[in-house]
DNA sequence: CCGCTCGTTTACGTTTACGTCAATGCTATA
DNA sequence: TATAGCATTGACGTAAACGTAAACGAGCGG
């Protein structure tokens, strides 16, 4: 059994107009704004990546949470996985200069960048490689639809 | 002229039914020769992408199946699924035009290609992204060892 | 009172291309 | 004969990022 929380259950209809301050906004609208699913964010959760608070069993996603949802859809986009995004964001000290947290963040970007420019070779080169298998493709194509090959003048 | 396998060969039973230069490879050597592991070669197998005799329980890869291993690695490196390997290789008639089998594999590296244009695309944006962010935590550094802070938006 | 929507947890399924044992067999050489 | 080396067939494990039920509760409108 839960005990009732002050100042009414944000388990009303979504008409927040009037509280500002907090803006507490529950997975589903949490889910909307950054095109994301419900199970991606319990996931994220699960992982230690998101930590939203909860009223009773609801979870309410602050500003703070936002930011972090952000960086990790940015980690994401460029291609890091969950693990190295949790690993730099764990380092995040609110009363430090975070100087190590941003090296590391550095570091694992610069091997990340190397890690895409390689990739951008290889799919450079499988491209060069199918186009060519095409062309190839294609002249057989033209040698089974024109067979009088042999003795034309 | 025979190859006999390199080190002590086991007994290369190849008297048995000697077809006129047919070059039985057993699967050691076939892994070394295109540089997959055994494991490689058996779960192509075993997805019916190659077809090796056998000398009792002991596959011997043929010319045939080398050139069939060939176009497996050629599409897995252009980026082809086994199964759209397999699906292409399926159709492959050596008493036909083929040309069923050259129009599959046509249509699907057209669309291939546009995968790999698109991923390229998707890795430059990542590469910006990363780029534009590294920017931003190297002059996060600088200002960490400044001493003088300055305020924040 | 019924049903709808939104929320919850737990837990197995998906995908791809193999890796990694494990247990066993065959053959030839030292 | 024992050992080395290569072969065989299972069969479970791996990675990432969720998807997809299943089964349930809470609140609201009608």
């Amino acid at each position: 059994m839960k005990l009732i929380s002050p100042g009414q259950a944000a388990a009303n209809t979504n008409d927040m107009s009037s509280e500002a301050g907090e803006e507490l906004v529950r997975i589903g609208e949490m889910a909307k704004k950054y095109g994301v699913t419900l199970r991606t964010l319990r996931f994220y959760e699960d992982k230690g990546l998101l930590n939203p608070q909860r009223d009773g069993s609801t979870r309410l996603y602050t500003r703070r949470d936002r930011a972090r949802l952000k960086l990790i859809l940015l980690g994401r986009k460029v291609g890091f996985s969950l693990r190295d995004v949790k690993q730099m964001m764990d380092l995040y000290d609110p009363n430090g200069s975070n100087t190590k947290q941003l090296r590391l963040a550095l570091d694992k970007s610069e091997k990340q960048l190397a890690r895409l420019q390689k990739q951008r070779a290889l799919i450079d080169d499988a491209i060069s490689e199918l186009s060519a298998s095409m062309s190839t493709v294609r002249q057989m194509l033209i040698e089974r639809s024109a067979p009088q090959a042999s003795v034309a003048s």
